[in-house]
DNA sequence: GTCATAGGTAACTAAAAGGTTACATGTTGC
DNA sequence: GCAACATGTAACCTTTTAGTTACCTATGAC
């Protein structure tokens, strides 16, 4: 798996509203754009958009069927990034985790000092 | 795992700026943010705030220690991910996938028709 | 044919993210 | 003390993304 196809997976999945999408495509494969539609409150070319970034990440197939697009789910994606990083991150899989409950005993974040303490400014730009 | 907490782990996810971060950080536990910026081209501010986002995604624990700051990658919220996810998506893994010989002898794109289809204009804006 | 339906694209606006410089504080070495 | 270093943050610019409306083509029902 090259890099820039990683980066679509990750940048396909980073949407709330596209992860819903696969959700339900995943539960009626070959459902077409329209039954999609109706489960969200964004316009048809709003969900248009997002069915491309999920199809160039190949987590979705468009198959043209007359006036209609079927839909389908494909889970090789998700599963190449899987097996990477279960690899990667093997050391930290239900191990190293132990050690987080001293890093957790730092100290918590102070409050700001004042509000007030250091007002600058680079540069003066027209209020609209 | 709350929607928003995940949207959070995705978010930062996206960026591979940050995995690249993970993957320093993961190699060198409790390096600081100076070692981080030196692999980067872009200035230390971004750095900065690629961190506090892979903080705020719980995917880095981040204890101050002097004047330096220690960093640490935690894996917990990418296995929380994987759990759901695996469970959710458990048919798909590795069965369902025969289907997509199929699916993929649909017909290829055709190219657009000729260059000047369509010219249409909504709103006059000036030139720069 | 014709009319409703399913999908496609261009053009635009607004918000978010990625990037910068300038300047500030707190800590360590000497 | 004081200089050098590590980090923090405000303000700004630029690019990308999310969202819209308007309009177009293609197919299916009749």
């Amino acid at each position: 798996m090259t890099p820039e196809s990683m980066d679509l997976v990750f940048h396909a999945l980073a949407s709330r509203a596209r992860r819903a999408i696969l959700d339900i495509v995943r539960d009626r494969p070959g459902c077409c754009v329209q039954e999609v539609c109706v489960h969200f409150d964004v316009s048809r070319i709003m969900i248009l958009k997002h069915l491309r970034i999920l199809e160039e990440a190949q987590l979705l197939v468009l198959k043209k069927a007359g006036r209609k697009v079927e839909l389908y789910f494909n889970a090789v994606p998700i599963q190449m990034i899987y097996d990477r990083w279960t690899s990667e991150y093997s050391s930290y899989w239900a191990s190293k985790l132990v050690d987080f409950k001293m890093l957790l005993e730092s100290e918590p974040k102070k409050p700001p000092p004042s509000p007030s303490s250091h007002p600058r400014k680079l540069k003066q730009h027209e209020p609209k």
